[in-house]
RNA sequence: GCCCGGAUGGUGGAAUGGUAGACACGAAGGACUUAAAAUCCUUUGGCCUCACGGCUGUGCGGGUUCAAGUCCCGCUUCGGGUACCA
């Protein structure tokens, strides 16, 4: 009887189906193991070579541990939504259902061939309406959900709004977009939709307009993982920047947390330092920077003090602003302005007689704000110093102003610019408003006053407040806020820099730079995302206006440039150009100055980035290690009222809509535009049917060509769907219970199986899946849903299966000079892929001769490197018959061969169809069975690292299997026999069960199927067929080549499967040595071995060594400096 | 630029600081065979040598150590990730 695999295969694949061995319930009785593969997205391509890869060592793992003893969960399932399917659905008109279905059922055809212990009872599908019910309803949680800062987790939304209804925003911690504030009052005398477009501002799933990755080609926006170097990553189409209401989740909320659970977890500490990376939490400071009325373009270097004389523009022209700047760093001090009345009482009449009339702004305003609304009582038209304000609240010293119409003329900014100025050394916060501003957004206007008054009392009482609640973007009207991880240098910002879409860039513009900064800000719109990465030169423009360095008082300009981001800190930044290289590169590039804050550091041709050194330059700060500095710095800010410490991540929220129609449906509809949630009894909300998966031609997603989209009362259903990774992100839980119509889980089944021991997968979702499903599962936790904080213990990553491409070499012409004898044959590893063309389309006829020449005689000729279908080249040597059959252009080929071979130059690449080196399992399935492609696929190399496919060397595991086999069984006949093993086989088994336990424990699977081989050679070697030995091995073999093993194990006569027999477990007795051959080195060398008894003291064993007649030669007389002994190891001696 | 991995024969790779190259492919030679396939045996890092044996050798340069592929410092180079994140 002959090993004939597709037999056993077949056989056993059926028995195991027949008889349910891989279903697994909960069994309260024994421990739990749950081992996950990644999602795999069913690609029309089907399966190649490399996608199995882990899933084998998944396999081998779950089978391992069920021998152990353990109740293992090892399920499979599908991401069946996605992109792919909808756009071959645009293109053919074929249902993306239909395709995925077909797709999934390839996927299924090539997985079972494999023989995997997957228990498909489980087998989820994300886009059936049973799966995506409990995506929809985990959606409506998160609707219903905020994020409490101080509890860290998610609360519900109604908790919020008794909140607000006692308190208004007064002590919330809530995670916000925005930071809002009203009372009590005002919530309550707010519209139902004024309400609920507040509480978007707090939920966790919500809607809102944000400026997203739009991809036209594909007609949808994508998420930041989905987009790589300006191009999606599916399709690589260009991306642009546009501004949507979509829908959201709250990631951020969760930034602190997904940090935190990296260290409970056994992940690579690459894997781990990627989602740090992703997250990026920078611990710094938020700096006030008040603006400087000065005027002017370039700043005035001022070599002798930091204190700037303004010598430009309007306002207080020639004015010296010394002691005021003195008085502003010493807060102590009280300030006082002291201006020459005349000039200003002329502005104040000017500015006096335009505002004679209150206007109907003037007039909402002081509705809101009369009678102690805000809490604090504010005064109209109350003269303060030499002006007259609109509105003042002396107890909070902050005044509000409503500018007309005619504030926009050159002049009166000028003015009114002094007067802020003027005011705020007063002491006075001044906030300024449109006549726009409190007609048609009043809450707001009145939101950002309240926000004023309570941010004033806060530095004001205590000084270290430094609670969760950031200042909107940019800060108020007369300030700068900035974030900083480099307080320390705060004594070398030299200009300030806006994002081009910072609010404050209005502000700070003035009339002189309007065009200027108009002009850069549409040309920075236009560039799309790719041409900013791509387009690495400085840009930027001069706002007109300064700031006032609160530390230093120095004025420092204020720049616009779009290396600025809006989306992380404050969208504006301290810029330190000799400690920061994108702030010297602009610096150097628009001359402005570069102030060196470390003892001998060279800033003439770089900045010096590095966090270490002394201070210098630095006031306060002069004498300082750097880490000293930033704490002393950060300290200063908060107590003198200038900052606060505050820590900012990089990681956003997560975009959740899509304009596609391949996705789950949204369990929203609008009413009056707000959204609104579906009842839990209406889940799930089935994927209807359209027309064409395509927009409509009001652009609205292909769902608005569904017809009855709405709800029972007329409500309009969203037409956006989910993001593919809506469904991966809470998979590992349903199949833990994926028959379950009551909860996406039961606590029985969560209890038990908890969360996954294993997960397999490749390194592309180490940012988005891993985070989405992590932060998915961490509010689910905070639900009390589910019982662990992190959904996934131990994750290894497996390595990339590169291809191994092979070319042949088309003739040009032949070389002028005569063949050159024995060019040399090196092999084409170094040959440029880039070089190498793909054979041209059939039909058209390639240029150059029709003629090839082996890989060893190439360098006599002028040849061009083709691509040839790695399937017709075998050990390198080309099929020549299939070679011409292969494309009709080479039916007629020629062939300069060597030794009369045809031999190919080879390559490692990306395994893909357009190299022709694709290598199908199922070809190799066929041809040597299952159990040699899992074996040789895990002998390939270490699971984690890449390597490339190289089919050759599968013929070694293939005669493992067979040399095992013959242990077995010799010309049809059992060999098997019941003789009492000796020590020396029981050696040799028990080695192998040590080794092999180990290398399993590891995931050191291509060294196991060495100790396999090793095994097999030497019982072989020793012609034993003693089933005492042999079946343990079958049974340790099992978990890697399960079909012969199961063949085996029934030989041996067992009736059961081995999937249920115990693992055996290596007794130590059998391995120890009786000797130990001692390697004899001299200075390091080894010169030859002395075998010795294993149990000699190190003395006897010196002693052996210096008597042993081979030591005398290899002396030859020299004196003995040091002999080391190490017992049981080595001796060394030292001459 | 930054972060993380690698670099060992013709190839994939092995090696708790202790005999570098296990195991396998390929190659060469041989056995069996009319022949082929299959199977089995021998050799196989390089150099010198009839041989015994010797020298050399883990990307490069230093260092620690009785002993370094392995640990430390400085480079070279190839992959992967990421990017104006202040």
């Amino acid at each position: 009887m002959e090993y004939n695999f597709s037999e056993i295969e077949a056989k056993w694949q059926a028995y195991w189906k027949n008889n349910q061995t891989y279903k697994t319930d909960v069994d309260l009785q024994k421990p739990k193991y749950y081992v996950l593969d990644m999602f795999p997205y069913p690609s029309g391509a089907g399966l190649h070579v490399g996608h199995p890869l882990g899933y084998i060592a998944s396999d081998i793992y779950s089978r391992y541990k069920r021998l152990q003893g353990y109740n293992v969960l090892h399920p499979m399932g599908y991401d069946a939504y996605g992109l792919p399917a909808e756009q071959y659905a645009i293109q053919t008109g074929q249902h993306p259902a239909v395709t995925t279905a077909k797709n999934i059922a390839r996927y299924r055809e090539q997985l079972d061939k494999i023989g995997f212990c997957y228990d498909w009872d489980r087998e989820i599908r994300t886009c059936e309406p049973d799966y995506y019910h409990w995506t929809q309803w985990a959606f409506i949680q998160m609707f219903n959900h905020y994020f409490d800062t101080k509890l860290q987790k998610a609360m519900p939304v109604e908790l919020l709004v008794k909140h607000f209804e006692k308190s208004g925003t007064q002590d919330i911690n809530a995670h916000g977009t925005e930071e809002l504030c009203f009372t009590a009052s005002e919530w309550n005398s707010k519209s139902e939709k004024e309400q609920q477009e507040i509480l978007l501002n707090y939920r966790i799933a919500y809607l809102a307009d944000l400026k997203v990755n739009w991809c036209p080609a594909l007609g949808t926006v994508l998420a930041n993982d989905e987009v790589s170097e300006g191009v999606s990553i599916r399709g690589g189409h260009p991306v642009e920047q546009k501004v949507m209401r979509q829908w959201s989740l709250r990631v951020s909320a969760y930034a602190q947390r997904l940090l935190d659970g990296l260290s409970k977890i056994d992940w690579t500490d690459s894997l781990k330092e990627t989602q740090k990376n992703w997250i990026g939490r920078s611990e710094g400071a938020e700096i006030h920077l008040p603006l400087a009325p000065s005027k002017g373009g370039g700043i005035e270097e001022n070599s002798t003090s930091p204190l700037t004389t303004n010598t430009q523009g309007g306002g207080i022209e020639g004015k010296p602003v010394h002691s005021q700047i003195i008085n502003f760093q010493e807060k102590d001090i009280p300030l006082y302005y002291t201006a020459d009345k005349l000039d200003w009482s002329l502005l104040i009449d000017h500015a006096k007689a335009m505002r004679s009339e209150p206007t109907e702004s003037e007039s909402i305003l002081w509705e809101m704000l009369r009678a102690n609304k805000t809490g604090f009582k504010f005064r109209r038209q109350h003269p303060v110093d030499k002006f007259i304000p609109d509105f003042v609240c002396i107890e909070k010293k902050l005044i509000v102003e409503v500018d007309g119409d005619y504030h926009f003329t050159e002049e009166q900014i000028e003015l009114d610019k002094a007067r802020t100025h003027i005011l705020e050394l007063s002491g006075y916060k001044m906030l300024r408003f449109t006549n726009d501003e409190v007609k048609s957004t009043p809450h707001f206007v009145i939101e950002k006053i309240k926000s004023e008054l309570t941010k004033e009392n806060s530095n004001d009482s205590e000084g270290q407040n430094h609670s969760a609640t950031p200042p909107s973007l940019g800060g108020g009207q007369g300030e700068v806020i900035v974030f900083t991880t480099r307080a320390d240098t705060i004594y070398g910002v030299t200009f300030i820099v806006l994002a081009p879409e910072s609010e404050l860039v209005e502000t700070c513009t003035t009339p002189e730079q309007t065009a200027d900064v108009q002009a850069y800000i549409n040309t920075t719109k236009k560039r799309t995302e790719r041409e900013r990465i791509a387009d690495r030169r400085v840009t930027g423009v001069f706002s007109g206006s300064y700031a006032i360095n609160p530390v230093s008082g120095t004025e420092i300009p204020i720049w616009i440039s779009d290396y600025v981001l809006a989306g992380y800190g404050t969208g504006a930044i301290m810029a330190v150009p000799a400690h920061d290289s994108r702030d010297y590169a602009f610096a150097k590039h628009f001359n402005l100055p570069i102030i060196p804050l470390i003892e001998g550091c060279d800033v003439s041709e770089e900045s010096f980035d590095a966090k270490e050194g002394i201070m210098m330059n630095s006031g306060f700060l002069n004498g300082l290690t750097v880490k000293e500095a930033i704490e002393k710095a950060k300290t200063y800010v908060g107590e003198k009222g200038i900052g606060r410490i505050k820590v900012n991540f990089r990681l956003r929220d997560a975009i959740f809509s899509r304009q596609r129609y391949w996705g789950e449906p949204f369990p929203v509809y609008y009413k009056d535009d707000m959204p609104y949630m579906l009842d839990e009894s209406k889940l799930p909300l089935i994927l209807p049917e359209v027309d064409k998966f395509l927009p409509t031609e009001k652009g609205e997603p292909p769902l608005g060509r569904a017809k009855n989209w709405h709800t029972a009362d007329g409500f309009p259903l969203e037409l956006c769907t989910m993001p593919g990774f809506a469904g991966s992100s809470a998979y590992y839980l349903r199949y833990m219970d994926p028959k379950n119509d009551k909860a996406l889980v039961s606590k029985e089944a969560n209890e038990y199986w908890r969360n996954v021991d294993l997960y397999i997968g490749g390194t592309e979702h180490a940012t988005g899946h891993l985070v989405y499903s992590r932060f998915w599962n961490k509010f689910l936790f905070d639900l009390g849903l589910v019982c662990e904080d992190e959904p996934f213990k131990k994750l290894i990553n497996q390595g990339m299966i590169q291809g191994r491409s092979n070319f042949v070499y088309r003739v040009k012409h032949p070389l002028p000079t005569s063949p050159k004898g024995g060019g040399d044959a090196h092999s084409s590893s170094t040959q440029s892929p880039e070089s190498a063309l793909t054979p041209p389309p059939s039909g058209e006829v390639g240029r150059g001769s029709g003629c090839f020449v082996s890989l060893g005689l190439k360098d006599q000729y002028d040849t061009t490197p083709i691509h040839v279908d790695v399937n017709i080249v075998s050990n390198d040597i080309l099929d020549i018959e299939k070679f011409r059959s292969w494309r009709p252009e080479f039916a007629d080929a020629e062939f300069i061969l060597e030794d009369g071979k045809y031999i190919c130059g080879w390559a490692v690449e990306k395994m893909s169809k357009s190299m022709f080196n694709v290598v199908n399992p199922d070809d190799i399935v066929e041809k040597y069975g299952a159990d040699t492609l899992r074996l040789y696929e895990m002998f390939l190399g270490p699971l984690e690292q890449s390597k490339p496919w190289d089919t050759n060397g599968i013929d070694g595991v293939h005669r493992f299997l067979k040399r095992l086999w013959a242990l077995f069984y010799k010309e049809g006949e059992s060999l098997l026999n019941e003789d009492q093993p000796s020590a020396e086989e029981l050696k040799i088994l028990h080695k192998t069960i040590k080794k092999i336990t180990f290398d399993i424990e590891n995931f050191s699977f291509n060294t196991s199927v060495s100790a396999f081989m090793i095994c097999v050679n030497e019982l072989s070697a020793l012609k034993c067929s003693k089933k005492a030995i042999l079946e343990p091995l079958v049974i340790l073999l099992a978990p890697f080549a399960p079909h012969i093993a199961e063949e085996l194990y029934h030989a041996l006569g067992h009736t059961g499967t081995v999937c249920d027999a115990a693992f055996p477990v290596c007794n130590e007795a059998f391995l120890v040595e009786s000797t130990v051959k001692y390697p004899i080195s001299f200075n390091g060398k080894v010169r030859f071995t002395l075998e010795l008894p294993a149990d000699m003291n190190k003395a006897d064993v010196e002693k052996e060594a210096l008597e042993n007649e081979n030591t005398i030669k290899q002396l030859n007389g020299a004196t003995i400096k040091k002999v080391i002994v190490v017992p049981g190891k080595i001796v060394n001696i030292v001459i």
